[in-house]
RNA sequence: CUCUGGGGAUGAUAAG
């Protein structure tokens, strides 16, 4: 059975959901772990309907079966009902407690995802590191240190949770102060120290991070391409993706997004077509990165055919990828589309409406574009 | 003691 549920889990991570579907009617002895593998494959490729109704058929689903639905539900900004299925479990283990602490946190919700930290009985350093996230997330640094001082057992990636904190706000110093506490120092630790230093625009010192670290993996090349295209080495951005070792689709997107930077989009586009020659798979910031600039060109028909490739994606229901189209229809002159597609976005957040906003503006229709406040405070979304 | 669910690092969306 083992052995099956592997194969079947390879079946999901390809997508391919009707083979899966039929290996695992062809399973003699399924265990919960292969009906779990089988949730999994839906909710993976964007079929979080089906997902639920296996789950609602299963007849005693296990605490890994609740979770992931539940967290599934968290990640479609569906957070009531992620709530719901929270509190009707049968039972819950650090890991639900600390999804469920998360999903808060990711809405901002900072106040709940604490209460619910504060309930929980056995804390393990993961829950302790997820609600220093959390603080850190929604700018609360005083909150994420007071916790972390807590911290009966501080483990090397609660401190690099730490260390990003202060990256993020900036404050260099203390996170030079953290990182030179820290006895042992993995990759990416050095990734987060040559983040503080390249926001610092201090390029020299982020290189010779990278170059000390103890290994490095295509994470590590990525850091130190943003590094030189987020301060504008754009030569020197190029060298280091011809030059490392293996590209992933963050190494081609972020090389794609400069190109786009340097006012070249036609560029960024062929870029993108090679990334796929080669078997990249593009993903949601890819399609992002690519209607921005088909937006920036104000290219329509480049613009149409990024949305046909993102409809047969698993991403065509992200709210990231419909706000992007969004605005895209509507700098290229498109409103009524734009409205279409806005109509699409199950859970609209603040982008949504701005990008709508932005499309009536640039079709001048200043009215249209001033009525959206009204109606996204209806929806409980503020403006910033 | 690598069959499924949670914690740290890299790319992204509005206005200007």
């Amino acid at each position: 059975t083992i052995s099956a549920n592997a194969l079947l889990g390879a079946f999901s991570k390809k997508g391919k959901l009707t083979e899966a579907r039929e290996h695992l009617e062809k399973i003699a002895n399924p265990s919960p772990v292969s009906f779990n593998i089988m949730l999994r494959a839906y909710i993976e490729n964007g079929h979080l309907h089906k997902a639920r109704n296996m789950f609602d058929k299963m007849s005693n689903p296990d605490v890994a079966a609740w979770t992931q639905v539940i967290q599934a539900y968290s990640d479609h900004g569906e957070l009531d009902e992620a709530r719901k299925l929270f509190d009707r479990a049968p039972n819950r283990d650090s890991v639900a407690w600390t999804v469920m602490v998360t999903a808060y946190a990711q809405k901002g919700n900072i106040h709940e995802a604490r209460t619910l930290f504060d309930r929980m009985l056995d804390k393990d350093p993961k829950a302790w590191t997820a609600m220093i996230k959390a603080y850190s997330r929604n700018e609360r640094l005083l909150d994420a240190r007071r916790l972390f001082d807590q911290m009966p057992v501080k483990d090397m990636m609660s401190r690099t949770s730490m260390i990003t904190a202060y990256a993020r706000k900036g404050d260099l110093e203390e996170a030079k102060s953290l990182f030179d506490e820290c006895k042992e120092r993995d990759s990416v630790l050095y990734t987060v120290m040559m983040k503080a230093y390249s926001q610092h625009g201090k390029v020299r010192e982020a290189k010779a991070l990278f170059d000390e670290m103890p290994y490095k993996n295509v994470l590590c090349w990525n850091s130190l391409l943003t590094l030189y295209v987020k301060n504008g080495y754009f030569e020197e951005a190029k060298d280091v993706f011809l030059d490392m070792p293996s590209r992933d689709v963050v190494s081609w997107t972020a090389m794609i997004k400069a190109y786009g930077d340097n006012k070249q989009g036609k560029e960024a586009i062929k870029l993108y077509h090679r990334m796929e020659g080669e078997g990249v798979q593009p993903d949601h910031v890819t399609f992002v990165c690519m209607l921005e600039i088909c937006a920036e060109l104000a290219s329509l028909q480049q613009g149409e055919a990024v949305h046909r490739r993102i409809r047969r994606s698993k991403y065509r229901n992200f709210t990231t990828v419909l706000n992007a189209l969004v605005h895209m229809y509507g700098k290229c002159g498109c409103l009524s589309e734009a409205k279409a597609v806005f109509t699409e976005i199950r859970n609209p957040d603040e982008f949504s409406y701005t990008a709508l906003m932005s499309a009536c503006y640039h079709n001048e229709q200043y009215w249209e574009a001033l009525q959206m406040v009204p109606h996204m405070v209806q929806q409980g979304i503020l403006p910033n």
